[in-house]
DNA sequence: CGTGGAGTTGAATACGATCAACACCGGTGG
DNA sequence: CCACCGGTGTTGATCGTATTCAACTCCACG
């Protein structure tokens, strides 16, 4: 159950690690257009922004782009979830004005075993869910939100009355009886 | 700069301290319907789901239910970004199955003065951020969102091309031109 | 039993998407 | 220096999808 937020947040609590990974950061200066993460690359890297912006971002299927998050300076920006788990990132990121940055490197967190950290699990996980619903809001047509919703939480669909799942999904219930009405045709 | 919740994951994160912590979250059964936490209260608990199933909501000004989270065994919940800062919820919380949770009170992670932890800050802000969002998404029109933004980001509007926020707000281009040319028209 | 909430279905309406045309720069190359 | 071009933003017509309002069914629960 460790996960490598634990390790992030943990060098951070404690001085010396702290001290150790704010050196260990590096500046860089980046020029607008510069692509700094694309989809299914591992994500490495997290940025904090000192000065420009940076955005992030996915494509769907159809090529629209969708934006995720606004970088201006001060905030920090990168697909949390996919770093925080050493995963491929789904998002893209890149630079919207000439920028400097400060880059976060995941291997200098040298994730070592550390005892699991409930809290900050499920605080790291939540951020993931509601990115991932924030994404679904911007680019899916509310048959592909409810599928995904069977799909991810197949118990919750058992249990919860349909209005809230259609509360949830944001439409009205008749909307979503109505997709269940042409989902059951099709089969 | 020191948040709160820069002291729940330090509590977290020391043996002792978190050992404390656990031995204080008292478990508590309570019944479908009843309401734990309303809108405007103080966020002084987050709770843990043991067993059953919670869930977060908002009341938009028409009356109708927004329901932000789920949380069946295993999640917490909790308006996240208000009890870090031991601000007023903007949800609601009730049980839609009778459940056993694990109540964590913010009064018991004790909060003494703790260095900074930057990326803890802008991990939190971060989740109510994302949360804000999807309540938007879930109750409120092009045109709010739209006002919401450049409320929230007056400087990004200025720096960011159009098309960009249109695609932050998840419409076409075209859909938040004419949003623009309504709004011009009244004023 | 009956009553009320949940879900379905249909008709009319509203809102955003799509497609298309055009105006307005800002930059590049002739 | 100017002409051209591509990208950005605006506007209009049409189409599709979700909302709203209403009627009706079906249970679950009193």
């Amino acid at each position: 159950m460790a996960s490598f937020f634990d390790n992030m947040i943990d060098s951070a609590l404690i001085p010396e690690r702290l001290q150790a990974l704010k050196s260990s950061m590096i500046t860089k200066r980046v020029s607008k257009g510069d692509i700094l993460l694309r989809k299914g690359d591992r994500a490495e890297k997290t940025y904090f922004v000192k000065e420009g912006c940076l955005r992030s971002y996915t494509i769907d299927e159809k090529g629209k782009e969708h934006i995720f998050m606004f970088a201006p300076e001060g905030w920090m920006i990168g697909d949390i979830g996919a770093f925080a788990k050493g995963k491929h990132s789904e998002l893209f990121i890149d630079a919207i004005e000439d920028s400097e940055i400060e880059v976060l490197n995941r291997e200098v967190v040298n994730p070592t075993n550390v005892p699991a950290h409930e809290a900050i699990e499920k605080l790291v996980n939540r951020n993931y869910v509601l990115q991932k619903r924030i994404i679904m809001f911007m680019s899916a047509t509310l048959q592909e939100r409810y599928l995904d919703f069977i799909e991810t939480y197949p118990d919750i669909v058992q249990r919860v009355p349909q209005k809230m799942i259609a509360s949830y999904l944001g439409v009205t219930p008749e909307a979503l009886s109505k997709i269940r009405g042409d989902l059951a045709k099709v089969k």
